[in-house]
RNA sequence: GGUCUGGUAGUUCAGCUUGGUUAGAAUACAUGCCUGUCACGCAUGGGGUCGCGGGUUCGAGUCCCGUCCAGACCGCCA
């Protein structure tokens, strides 16, 4: 036997027992003739004591061989301590050692297993075994459970079955690129790795099993980010016989409980605006609402006064951003110079102080008069900052939205602890790409659109919107999902809008079509970043520390060191040659 | 594919602007002392291909060019 409790577990009530613990030696106090070890492991830490004086030679002898991160068995007697840690829950008693093993050494680890490593990123994700034994990442790790568990519950509770769907599947065109999987049976042929069970799930709708759920890897093959790996979990979900309101209420529910038994927090019913409100108001269809600061449209009133940089834009908006002290002038060309970096690319930034005595000081005070900077600003509070942004309407909207992020970001604006989800909803159906001329989807080509759009679709394709939906949260995004195209004459055209011929249509989703031919029924779903939620839900904005085993910005795990060459005979089994 | 930042002791970093003595600090590690520690304390000690290659120079951790690696971002991510 080598435990009869954890290291967490000791407490008080259990003193005057005889105990046997293992675990990771975490830290030796050598104070002379007494001696301290920190007894580490999943469930916490227990302080052995060795009282030199009073102990064998060879007990002595045998813990002066332990070092860090050995792997030990200690026995002994449960005691109170003298003095007491309120810091841990093991904190009032101590093990009074008599007997200890050594099960395995350790070398000394490349960096501490505490709270604060002094170990940096990429020796932390060599060595990820090591890092997991710190208690950042292992309680990631529990909670992610936990929250998993509570949302395999809930959606059991509400009639989901959880079927798995397959890992090796077809390669598809539309949307990220695939991760490719080479057939050595099939010469020449390849399986891609599904970027998200999305057909398979309708398919399951067309065979009856009405409401799905899955917890599932999916796998992109696109640049990583710290919110980005390239396989990633997705709560995916799928249900028959529903309208977009049913599966917004169901999964908004399902949101709610988990945090709810999470983390305790009780949100409140989540807001819906228009992806073009939400363009309108936050210049991006990710909202963070933790903080105002909302987006004005000034192209009207900032025309017209001789200023030819801003009549000859086609959008001009704002934002007044309210402080205690103006703006300095330092600040300000700060801000210009961030907006004006090639990441955002914005032509300038336009500035009007407003004084505390109501007056306005502007870099366009040659152009515009107190009272046409009134009716640009419109409402405002003295000793605010108002920023214009001009030119095109979704570039202006999009470097505004960016730089009211950053402001909210340095100003301290925005509130750790809270959580403001929404529902984005009235996605177009589809995007104009200029480059390839030609019209793709902004969610995917299985989107239904809004019913009152069916018929125009041929006629203005841009103008359709989309019976889709994204949850948001924080400025993150959390979700997103539709109500789902069942009708096959309806399938087809939008295909064809996408531009595939009827050929390529049948070649790459003939299955899907030919089910919609065999009584599909009208269905809908959402899948949820699994990742992204957990860690939103703790505040973070990586993933990786939610993730045991991620990959680095390049795509490399550094610990198994992959992806790696393969030799050449496996190669040719695969009929694969390399350039 | 692009922009930016970094690479110096096991680790995290300083030193580079303005080239010049033996490349420092903290932490980790080792040894000794210490009977209530829990970020223990004190003393001593070992520890360096300054990412790699080239160039400028009497002389390069420091300046220049190239390259590799890591990170953030843009593009990309239906």
């Amino acid at each position: 036997m080598y435990r009869s409790h954890n290291c967490g577990e000791l407490r008080i009530e259990h003193v005057g027992q005889d105990v046997k613990l293992s675990g990771w030696i975490h830290k030796i106090r050598d104070k002379g003739s007494l001696l301290w070890i920190d007894l580490r492991d999943r469930y916490g830490i227990t302080q052995i004591i060795i009282d030199i004086n009073e102990s064998s030679k060879d007990l002595v002898n045998q813990v002066k061989k332990i070092g860090r991160e050995y792997v030990v068995s200690v026995k002994g007697i449960v005691k109170e301590r003298q003095s007491k840690n309120p810091n841990i829950k093991t904190g009032d008693i101590e093990i009074s050692l008599s007997e200890v093993e050594i099960l395995n050494e350790s070398k000394i680890p490349p960096f501490t297993i505490d709270d604060n490593t002094d170990g940096g990123d990429e020796l932390r994700m060599k060595y990820r075994y090591l890092d997991l034994r710190r208690n950042l990442i292992k309680n990631n790790l529990i909670f992610r459970n936990n929250v998993t568990l509570e949302i395999r519950k809930y959606l059991n509770e509400s009639g989901f079955i959880d079927v798995e769907t397959p890992y090796l599947i077809k390669s598809t065109p539309e949307g990220a690129r695939d991760f490719v999987v080479p057939s050595r049976i099939n010469k020449g042929e390849f399986y891609a790795l599904p970027q998200s069970p999305q057909t398979f799930k309708q398919l399951l709708m067309v065979g009856g099993m009405d409401k799905y759920y899955q917890i599932v890897k999916c796998f992109r093959d696109e640049d990583l980010r710290s919110d980005r790996q390239p396989e990633f979990t997705q709560i995916d979900c799928e249900m028959s016989f529903v309208e977009q309101d049913d599966v917004l209420m169901l999964f908004e529910n399902l949101v709610k409980n988990t945090f709810k038994k999470c983390i305790g927090v009780e949100l409140d019913n989540f807001p819906k605006i228009s992806y073009w409100e939400a363009i309108e108001n936050y210049g991006s269809d990710k909202p963070d609402t933790r903080f105002e600061m909302k987006i004005f449209d000034c192209s009207e009133s900032s025309k017209g006064k001789g200023f030819k940089i801003l009549d000859d834009s086609e959008y001009v908006c704002g934002i007044t951003v309210n402080t205690t002290e103006p703006f300095t002038r330092k600040q300000i060309d700060q801000y210009t110079d961030w907006v004006k970096q090639p990441q955002i690319g914005a032509k300038g930034l336009i500035w009007i102080k407003h004084n505390s005595d109501g007056s306005f000081k502007s870099s366009i005070d040659k152009f515009y008069n107190h009272d046409d900077l009134l009716s640009i600003v419109g409402d405002f509070s003295k000793d605010s900052t108002t920023f214009l942004i001009y030119g095109s309407k979704m570039k202006s909207l999009n470097q505004l939205g960016q730089l009211r992020l950053k402001i909210a970001d340095d100003l301290g604006m925005i509130d750790e602890k809270k959580f403001c989800p929404l529902w984005v909803n009235d996605f177009p159906l589809f995007e104009f790409d200029e480059d390839e001329n030609k019209y793709h989807s902004i969610h995917h080509p299985f989107t239904s659109p809004k019913d009152k759009n069916i018929n125009t679709i041929e006629k203005e394709p841009s103008g359709v919107v989309a019976d889709a939906y994204d949850l948001v949260i924080n400025g993150n995004e959390i979700g997103g999902g539709s109500i789902r195209i069942h009708n096959r004459d309806l399938q087809n055209q939008i295909f064809s809008i996408l531009g595939f011929n009827e050929k390529e249509a049948k070649d790459q989703f003939g299955f899907l079509m030919n089910a919609f031919e065999y009584g599909a029924p009208p269905h809908g779903g959402i899948a949820f970043g699994l990742d992204r939620l957990v860690a939103v839900m703790n505040g973070d904005n990586s993933i990786r520390d939610y993730i045991a085993f991620p990959k680095n910005n390049s795509g490399r795990d550094l610990m198994i060191d992959s992806p790696s060459l393969i030799d050449k005979n496996q190669l040719d089994e695969l009929n694969i040659k390399l350039k």
